[in-house]
DNA sequence: CGGCATCCATGGAGATACTG
DNA sequence: CAGTATCTCCATGGATGCCG
C-alpha cells in the first residue's frame, strides 16, 4: 500500500529485514566487494538470507550485481548512487552504537538475565 | 549474548522492533506526550504494541515513563538523553525517506505487483 | 537455491480499575 | 455509558534456518 505515513516510515520499509542495514554498511566500507568477502563480513547470515536480501535490495534500486561470467564463477557487489546516499544515512547509527556500546551490553545483558532470551 | 559486531549492529538491536524508531522519532518532536497522543502520532500502532515497545525502550533507559496516578489514568513519555541522542541519529534516515519517497514508492509499487504482497 | 519445519513477533479481542 | 492506560490469552503470518 502505497502512502507512508512520513520519510523515516518509508526508509524503514526500504531497510526492513534483519541484514539489510549491516549489507549497506559493509557494501559501502570500499569498491566493490565480492559475495565471500561479503558473507564473512556480516557475520552470521545465511547464505540463503544473504542472497535473499540482496536480491531485493538489487530490485530496489540500491545494490548492484555484477557477474563477470566467467568460470570459475566471479560475481562482485557494489552499491548503486542511491544506495550509497542511503548508507550514509546509516553512518550516525553506527556511530551511536560505538559510542554507546557499554551502555547497550550493560542493558542487554540485564534483560537477558530477567527474560532467559532477548525478546 | 553480548558482544555486537559492530556499533551499527548495537544500534540495529536496541531499535528493533516494528514500532520503535517511529516512537523515539515522535517522541523527539517535542516535550513529554500523553499516551493517547502518542498513540495517534504513531499510525497504525495497536495499544499491545505500543505499550510493549514503549516498557523496552523504558528498561533499556532511552525512554522515561512519567505516571501520574490519577484517576482517569494520566502517564506521559519523553526521551531520556540517551534516547534523545538516538533520535536524532534517526534523523538523516527521516531526511533520506523524505528525499527518496517518490522512488520508494515507486519500488514498492512494482514489488506489490510482482509478489503480490510485499516482500 | 527451493522445500519444509519452526519459532517469534505481531495483532486482535477482551478484561480491569476508577470516575464523571 | 464513556474515557484512559495497561495487561493477558490466543491466533497467525511471515521471517529464519536447515537440509538436500
Amino acid at each position: 500500500m502505497p502512502g507512508f505515513t512520513c520519510g523515516l516510515d518509508a526508509t524503514l520499509r526500504v531497510i526492513a529485514g534483519k541484514w539489510k542495514p549491516l549489507i549497506l554498511y559493509f557494501l559501502a566500507q570500499g569498491g566493490p566487494i565480492r559475495y565471500g568477502a561479503l558473507r564473512r563480513a556480516v557475520r552470521g547470515v545465511s547464505d540463503k538470507m544473504l542472497i535473499q536480501q540482496l536480491k531485493e535490495l538489487e530490485t530496489d534500486g540500491l545494490v548492484k550485481r555484477t557477474d563477470y561470467k566467467e568460470i570459475p564463477p566471479r560475481v562482485d557487489y557494489s552499491l548503486t548512487p542511491l544506495g550509497l546516499s542511503l548508507a550514509e544515512a546509516l553512518v550516525p547509527l553506527c556511530i551511536w552504537g560505538t559510542e554507546n556500546m557499554a551502555e547497550v551490553t550493560r542493558v542487554f545483558a540485564l534483560r537477558e538475565a530477567l527474560n532467559g532470551k532477548i525478546r
